[in-house]
DNA sequence: TTAAAAGCTGACCATTCGGTCAGATTTTTT
DNA sequence: AAAAAATCTGACCGAATGGTCAGCTTTTAA
């Protein structure tokens, strides 16, 4: 998963860093280490490369994650994602250049949460088990993390341009992976007929609805789900998808 | 149905025509009839009521949906709207007045076409057959009108600021009614267990991720599903949830 | 046939957009 | 302490945006 997650990250600055019209005025030294942003390290190796740099750039990215969340790509602006993250437009653009570029960071970092999660399914491991973690471990990003899914998104609801390399290469491979340990169970006898592309592409759409739509839902239950209403969601799919799986508890 | 969709209609229209800053250049008489685009009485009662009208606003209705789809709404330039119809820009103004209404009258369209089809949950069918026919027509719109869908899709993702009335009304209505249904078929035992409302969430996120997602499914897929492949995402989410649904064929 | 209504559009406008840049300030290195 | 590097930002720019309007043509009603 760390290993995955990296090279993904890798391959995204890649895409990403090539193709604009004007190279970013500083250095951008494309470099997340491996324990991405855990605040205890922070006083000690903060010397080398650009301390400012690292804590001015998570804000950024955590401000126009909310900002591309609400209003998409399009329809955000550099002065409301300055105001957002509390800088003036000039430093936004000190630190990322464009508004695609900012943008194509916010997605390169939820593309690596987006993928994680499928370790799980593993062909020594019970179906219902591995599909049981996996079902909770996308609820719970859903739950946590509701921006960071939207702007995913959004991002694909327009066509997957700034991530659509990713998807055909490494998702895809990934979803081969995965579905060929399904086809092993299913040929075990271990669970239900299910074509396994299909059981991911239901999966998915199941779990997200739960962030990408929360406004629909939320006017149809009446008022936000909350904490209890989102377990109540998650024991719904947990049980929906077993079930037909034919994995009865 | 016939009933329910022009009330909706009618009350988008009304929620639509308030709250504009200018109103519009020319009279809007805000009437779809009845038989909406048969053309066959096209030239039989084509005298009346702004024939030119009728047409023109079909054209810039049906090429502002792709486009809003392709980009959203704040992606979507006037001009870019306008070059779609094929119409100079000011002709779409005279028509809509503001970007926003012409939003909102497409909106309303989709609504309509959305909130069709649950008809078939009705007390007296056997639910294995009511849940087929919905998923059917689900899935029908889903790959005869993906532009809609996405339209509806980005509506819902960034707030429904536009229909959020008609989602807290209409669509909340319609849901505790047929959840009502859903509820009398498990008491009799003849399906399993299943939360109704969350069984719809799950039944829209499935349906609809094969447009909305549509550039995911086609990376994932290699290849975009096309009439066979959409032909086996119907098969899959139909055994899918009767599976689930304890209503095994 | 004529007057009125509806349809149509090129030219124009104020505002906002993403982006640049010179130069000041702060931090790091020597 | 001095030099170098990195950080920061107000002022500015050309382009694109949504929208307006006067005046033209076409369609409809009288």
């Amino acid at each position: 998963m760390a290993v995955l997650s990296k090279r993904l990250g890798k391959a995204t600055d890649l895409e990403l860093g090539s193709s604009h019209p004007s190279s970013p005025p500083a250095p951008l030294l494309k470099e997340r280490g491996a324990s991405s942003r855990d605040a205890s390290a922070e006083a000690s190796r903060a010397v080398k490369p650009g301390r400012i740099r690292q804590e001015q750039e998570h804000t950024i990215l955590q401000a126009a994650e909310q900002v591309f969340a609400r209003a998409g790509f399009a329809g955000s602006s550099m002065s409301e994602l300055a105001q957002a993250a509390g800088l003036p437009k000039s430093t936004l653009h000190y630190y990322f250049g464009t508004k695609e570029a900012l943008y194509r960071a916010v997605l390169a970092n939820i593309l690596a949460l987006w993928l994680e999660g499928a370790e799980a399914i593993q062909p020594e491991a019970a179906p219902a088990d591995a599909l049981r973690q996996y079902i909770r471990h996308k609820m719970q990003l859903t739950a946590e993390r509701p921006d960071a899914s939207r702007v995913f998104a959004n991002e694909m609801l327009h066509g997957a341009v700034h991530i659509g390399d990713i998807l055909r290469t490494d998702l895809r491979a990934l979803v081969k992976r995965k579905s060929r340990v399904i086809e092993g169970w299913i040929s075990a006898g271990q669970m239900a007929s299910v074509d396994p592309m299909h059981l991911f592409f239901s999966l998915w759409a199941m779990t997200q609805t739960y962030a990408d739509f929360e406004s629909q839902i939320t006017a149809v239950a009446g008022a936000p789900l909350g904490a209890r209403g989102m377990r109540r969601a998650q024991e719904h799919v947990e049980s929906f998808v077993l079930r037909a799986c034919g994995l009865v508890s």
